[in-house]
DNA sequence: AGGTCTGTTCAGCT
DNA sequence: TAGCTGAACAGACC
């Protein structure tokens, strides 16, 4: 499930495999995953070109092409991934392709067909990278509103790149229900949040994606909390799958026992 | 073999 | 408004 490590590292193949290499063709045929341009469309506008430059803010990324031409966007949805100069996937799980005048390709692989690919793509709507969010910036849009900390974590309008799994991660290192009402949090917690946050973001795209998080690793395998062996309560926030721990992620205010966020992880 | 679950985004609702 | 719900996608899992 792409989150912000994962969409960086794809992000970084683009940028080592991925610059000066000519575009001699374009496949844009799915007209779900590339709307709301029509087929040719973006075929049009990159063939001849090269990509000459990455970027990333959360999980939208994006590269520059030269000669004057637009940007093209991609995002990885749900279960999209880049792969570099590999034969078409089969059933056509490659919903996007640059094909290369030098024999390889980068193709969007993506079984859901969640992921898109876009030219010029709106940033617009999209909040501070998760990963450099500013302490101010941090408090002044989190630190508000009625919903769960854990909702306000996941728009992306807020703060961009935290989904389902980083969320968790990030509450349990920070020692924060992801229950408690965002705009309750203290700015004390919410420095506390946004280094639980940094942390489990910077570690998580160093060992290959949000899987790898302490907290996320037994998750699935119904496992007790890594830090104090509690048993993980488990409900829906903010309409996702939420596990926390109910000793060292208690309901209301109190700062947690032993585990917080300026921990690294294992 | 069918029902449930997965997670992100977005439209539509209150 | 802000927050919530369900649709969309299609495969994984039991």
């Amino acid at each position: 499930m792409p989150e912000l490590p994962e969409v960086e590292r794809a992000r970084a193949l683009v940028e080592q495999r991925g610059l000066g290499r000519v575009i001699e063709d374009v496949e844009d045929g799915d007209a779900y995953v590339c709307r709301p341009h029509a087929p040719g469309e973006i075929r049009s506008a990159l063939v001849g070109r090269s990509l000459t430059r990455t970027h990333r803010r959360g999980k939208a990324m994006w590269f520059e092409s030269d000669g004057g031409g637009p940007d093209l966007g991609l995002h990885l949805g749900m279960a999209g991934r880049i792969v570099f100069d590999e034969p078409p996937a089969p059933r056509s799980w490659d919903r996007f392709a640059l094909v290369f005048a030098d024999g390889g390709r980068l193709a969007l692989r993506d079984k859901r067909r969640l992921g898109r690919a876009v030219l010029d793509p709106d940033l617009s709507t999209l909040g501070p990278d998760a990963g450099t969010v500013g302490r101010d910036a941090f408090r002044r849009r989190v630190g508000r509103g009625t919903t769960p900390i854990k909702a306000r974590l996941l728009d992306q309008s807020v703060v961009a790149g935290v989904g389902n799994l980083l969320a968790d991660e990030t509450l349990w290192r920070a020692g924060l229900s992801p229950r408690r009402e965002a705009g309750n949090l203290d700015d004390e917690e919410l420095d506390r949040l946004r280094r639980a946050l940094r942390a489990a973001t910077r570690d998580a795209t160093r060992k290959g994606g949000v899987h790898t998080g302490r907290l996320i690793v037994g998750r699935k395998r119904r496992e007790p909390c890594p830090s104090c062996g509690a048993t993980l309560e488990r409900a829906t926030v903010g309409g996702r799958t939420t596990f926390w721990c109910p000793l060292e992620q208690p309901a209301t205010g109190a700062v947690p026992s032993g585990y917080a966020g300026t921990q690294s992880a294992a």
